[in-house]
DNA sequence: GCATATAGTTCTGAAATAGAACTGTCAAAC
DNA sequence: GTTTGACAGTTCTATTTCAGAACTATATGC
């Protein structure tokens, strides 16, 4: 599979990962999030190749997460900060970090806590419903398609298969 | 960096995407939340490579998030599904499907929509504190080293550098 | 016996990544 | 006024991973 196609298939989540589904890129992003913003400090903080980071870079402000934002002038210098549809990553940050901290630490805790500023204590994320406002598992939750659907309904699986592809029984 | 490393740092998010920070990982888990069990149903559903697809199964199975039960005897043939713990990825694949629904699509609309069983209305995850019960959001979280922290403390970052690596100025 | 279904394994060429060195600009130090 | 060092990349080669296709194996149904 050509990684590209993944950002057009009928399915958030195949274009999601075509964008940040990468190791390097969730690793660098994780660093934004801590405030890191400038070429040295994701080199110095992830090990990554300066190949690679700066390749990731520019596809993420191709992509619009970063914006990249001159703070001097001679030599010309840049900083890479998170935009808005960058800041919209947080649920996804904290859910992993979330499932981490259930399902893979060590006897010796975590590593990172979270403080609420609003309420000043240490928190765990929670996903709720918008609606009722439940936390959700995946057994309360039935899918259907929506207007973007397309040839598999039922699943919104891609419909580009490479290999003896059949319909999906569903 | 040899992936194998990101299992060790001290930093729940490395260690969960040492697990599920690939493509196929992440599409392959879609595919399980969607009730696909099979290895036929993976392969034709997404298009993977027979190889990649056995060895990421293989690896999704020793980590504990999906569990190989036979479910005929001649031949042997099993299924895969969710462990507990893979189950509980579940708030990480909603809030990237969530992200995608609200950033990548495209004029047509969403191609799925969530329906919440109890309250049986369409919705979107929300994620909110598990003390205050408020939305979270990027700038009101403040993080601080829990007790399985090391080294850098403050952000948690890895302790092993590769290349010309540097204390953090954080 | 032959085709089909399922669940893999094996092979080769293509693509991505790692690791290191190199380029270029400017500021400050000597 | 030349050297050193910080910063932000680019270029190069070797290794690793992945894609695509073919092959193996077991059993059922025709």
């Amino acid at each position: 599979m050509k990684w590209k196609e993944l950002e057009e298939e009928p399915c958030s989540m195949a274009r999601t990962i075509g964008v940040i589904g990468d190791r390097w890129t969730l690793l660098i992003l994780r660093e934004c999030f801590l405030r890191t913003r400038r070429f040295e400090g994701f080199q110095s903080a992830l090990g990554i190749t300066r190949h690679l980071l700066a390749e990731r870079l520019k596809k993420l402000v191709r992509q619009g997460i970063l914006r990249r934002i001159p703070y001097q002038d001679s030599p010309k210098r840049h900083e890479y900060i998170l935009t808005q549809k960058g800041l919209d990553l947080y649920p996804i940050m904290m859910a992993i970090v979330h499932w981490g901290d259930t399902h893979m630490v060590d006897e010796r805790g975590r590593p990172l806590l979270h403080q609420h500023r609003k309420c000043g204590k240490d928190f765990d994320p929670v996903m709720v419903c918008s609606e009722c406002g439940e936390p959700l598992s995946a057994k309360e939750v039935h899918t259907h398609p929506g207007p973007g659907a397309r040839s598999t309904p039922a699943t919104a699986a891609p419909e580009v298969r490479k290999t003896k592809a059949r319909s999906r029984a569903a």
